[in-house]
Parts: structure tokens; C-alpha cells; sequence
DNA sequence: GATTCAATGAGACGAAGGTCACATACTATG
DNA sequence: CATAGTATGTGACCTTCGTCTCATTGAATC
């Protein structure tokens, strides 16, 4: 069925166009990148990349949403980044050669783009362009992991849920996988018991409304305020 | 006085030749951008560049330590990263274009080298090795920053301090600036007097010995089991 | 619908660490 | 040497957070 070929290969220069990595490359090009790209499908909870590990690809996520975090010797979970469809993980090893800096886990089921680490270097080398889009993205990196020391070293364990909460709930646009309090724990280094009594809190200050099944947030600006407020 | 300009060119080419940047890169080419490069010498605790400010250029520390650090609203102070010889700091904004991510203050005399962002820009655009080079240098900050995650989410304050010792002192190459105990504390991101605690406590059991001037670590092995344990 | 497992709510308690208030060096100047 | 300014030692106190324990609720599976 050439059709459906046709249609598949066209989704997947789409996606790689509107990609950082890919952004300015003219079709030719990114068709010809296309050819290294591989499916993976991956349902809830399984680990996709494991920390230490040898990085065998370069990964983005078309659909779904993928956890990072590290993990201390006593087995806490430190989230350091959810990964939403667009979006890329696992670069750091690719660029240093290392091995995977963090540990990666579907949140829901989720579909892959992947690209294999040689075939990423391949890319590098035919493609200036792409190593320049490269370093806008290490760049973002950077500055995402800089917000994160900040949050865990200035503010409070309830600024930083307000915080997550914000940026989590976002635009709303495309459907994020609902997170429990585990998670949020993971998120912002703290424990789940800690997670439920901050928002309990803030419902009670009337930033947020529990529902059955998800946090509505109610009063966006008193939320920013104690987002705001490192005390 | 030419010789004495051979001599300057010399030594900048060799410090270019060693800085991760430009690896690889034949005498040329070095010698070429190098002709981008000023000096700029700046005094204990002078600011070289102020968190939010627009970008002005690449710095490489050729001599003396910067320490780069975010502020809080309330005047807190995180140390991210002190940058000593060899080494560069604000990368990211030459690369993303963004404002300066962190302040920079030097933490003795330090003698910098600096490449202004448009030329830094050129620079990239004339060698393509470079920015391969860079992307390794940002991938190598964002496993640095990875760590400090690492730190603040897992370990308590001794550990931090048992790591920051046994880290700050490393093989004792060059002379690294005497921290005190506040920078101590903006380091691993907590107030002054919890410093002084930790170093009794480490004193106490016999892993460190306290000098009138500077820290001694007597019992390496010891430092790093309270450093490793995150209880 | 019954059973099981995961997620949440909640209270009690203790430990780590932040804060305040001093006293006591040290050091860099004049 | 005197003096000011900075760095440090120390103790008391209190807040935040981590931990433990158990009840309850919800959802998934059979």
C-alpha cells in the first residue's frame, strides 16, 4: 500500500520539521534524516532509558508524556524534567558520548521517534545546521535545570507545588497525563505525605478546588503569589 | 616592542588550543580568533556580568575563580557553578540568545579572556568544529547542573559539604581561593551558621582538621562515606 | 458485586535545618 | 597600635519537613 507509506512518511517529516533540532532544514534534508528514524511504542510505566546505561538513541515523543528523574541509593525519585510530545530526551548522551544521565518512563502509553546514537552522529557530521539547532537546545536545557536548583534551593516545598501546578496545568493544550501525588513528590523532592498537606492548604486558601479526579485551579493569581513567595 | 607581542599572541594561542572550545582546531584557525579575543581584568568581588542582563560576551577564566550564582527575591544566594582557570562561563546566552542566566562576581583577582557575542557568533558561523566542541561543553554543564540536582534533592547539608570539600579540594592543582563559610553555605544552599555546624561535626569525627586559615581533610575516605550516604 | 491494589487523607512525632542574638576572633587599614 | 569591618563560634528556639501508621476511598479485575 504505497498510499499509506506516503501518508506515514509525511507525518514524520511534519514533526521532524517543527522540531528545534530540525527547524531551517529544507525537505530533501529532513526527508533524508527521516531515514534514520525508527518507531517506538511504549505503554505506562515501562522504562524506556536507564540511568548509567550505555545511550543507544536520541528520543522524541510524538504522543504521550515520558518522566526523567534520578534515583538516590535509598530509592527516592528525583523527576528532573516531563517530557511532552515535541520534545526530546536523552540528548545529553548523545553529544558527550556518555552515558544516559537520567532514567526515562512512559507516564502513559506513548509513541517514540528515535534515532540511533551512531546514526544521530551521522546526522551531526552531514548537517551543520543541525548542530546548531543542537546547542539552542542544550542551551534550553540548561536554563530549565538552572529554574529547577533554583526552585529546590530558594523556595518552599508548597511555592514549589504552586509552581508546578502553574506550569503543569499550562494552556491546557493537549492532554497531560493526570499526576499523582507520588509524582508531584518526585517532582518537587519532597513526600507524597508532604504533597497532600500542601494542597490541602492551598484549597483551603482557596487557590485551588479538588475534584474527583484533578486539581482545578481557581485563583490563578493568589496561586502565583505563593509561587512567587519563597517563604 | 615585538617580541613582547609574540610572546602575548603565544599565550593566548596556547590557552585557546587547550580550552575545550577549540580542540582541534589547527594554528590557523586559532590564531584567527584569536584576534577576537580582549582581556579584561577585574578585582575581588567585582561583578562581571549580572543575572537577566543582556549578553555580552563569552568569558574564559585564565586566571583567579568566578563563582556564578542566581539571587533570591529575599537576597538569598545559590552558587551554581565557580568557574577557575580553563574553564568558561556564560555560555548560554551567547548561545540561545537569551539574557545572562546567572550573575558572575570574581572571587579574587582574575584575569579574564573575553569573545563578545557577535564575534562569538562569526566564530561559529566560520568554524563548524566549534560548535561541535560547544556542544559538548554545554552537555558537560548540564551534567554538572544534573549533579547540583542531585545534591540539593537527595543529601542533607553535611553530605553536600563533605562533597563540596572533598570536590573544591581536588588534587590541589593551582591556587583556588579560600571559601568562607557564607560562600560555603550559598554553595551547597544553606545559611552560614548550618555550615559552621557541619565542619564541627566533621571535625568531631576526625574527617576534616580545622587549620587557622584552611580545612585539611585527614580522613579522605571517611569524608566521602558521609559525602556517598544521603542520611 | 466482591476483592484487591493503588491513591489519598490524616494525625502524631521527631529530626534537620533556618533564624536570632550574641560573643569572639582576624585582618586590613589608617 | 587602634579601630573598623569581616569572618567565625555558639546556644536557644521554632518552623518545615520527613516518617510512621492507619483509615478511607477509588479504580481495576475477575
Amino acid at each position: 500500500m504505497p498510499n499509506e507509506d506516503v501518508a506515514q512518511l509525511s507525518e514524520l517529516t511534519e514533526f521532524l520539521q517543527s522540531s528545534p533540532y530540525f527547524a531551517g532544514l529544507d525537505l530533501p534534508e529532513i526527508d533524508s534524516i527521516g531515514g534514520f528514524v525508527f518507531d517506538k511504542k511504549v505503554g505506562k510505566g515501562e522504562v524506556v532509558t536507564r540511568e548509567g546505561d550505555e545511550a543507544e538513541a536520541l528520543y522524541f515523543v510524538v504522543s504521550g508524556a515520558v518522566k526523567c528523574y534520578k534515583t538516590s541509593e535509598e530509592g527516592k525519585e528525583q523527576i528532573i524534567r516531563i517530557v511532552l510530545p515535541g520534545d526530546s530526551f536523552n540528548d545529553v548522551a548523545v553529544f558527550d558520548d556518555g552515558p544516559n544521565p537520567a532514567s526515562a518512563e512512559a507516564m502513559s502509553a506513548v509513541l517514540l521517534y528515535a534515532i540511533a546514537r551512531q546514526d544521530m552522529e551521522r546526522i551531526l557530521r552531514d548537517h551543520p545546521k543541525v548542530v546548531a539547532n543542537a546547542t539552542r537546545v542544550l542551551a534550553a536545557r540548561i536554563r530549565h535545570f538552572l529554574e529547577l536548583v533554583e526552585d529546590l534551593s530558594f523556595r518552599q516545598v508548597i511555592g514549589r507545588i504552586a509552581r508546578l501546578l502553574l506550569d503543569y496545568a499550562g494552556d491546557g493544550t493537549g492532554p497531560r497525563p493526570k499526576l499523582t501525588q507520588q509524582e508531584m513528590a518526585a517532582a518537587v523532592g519532597t513526600a507524597r505525605e508532604v504533597v497532600g498537606r500542601s494542597l490541602k492548604t492551598l484549597h483551603e486558601e482557596g487557590a485551588i478546588r479538588m475534584e474527583r479526579n484533578r486539581i482545578v485551579i481557581v485563583d490563578r493569581e493568589g496561586l502565583k503569589l505563593t509561587a512567587g513567595s519563597h517563604a
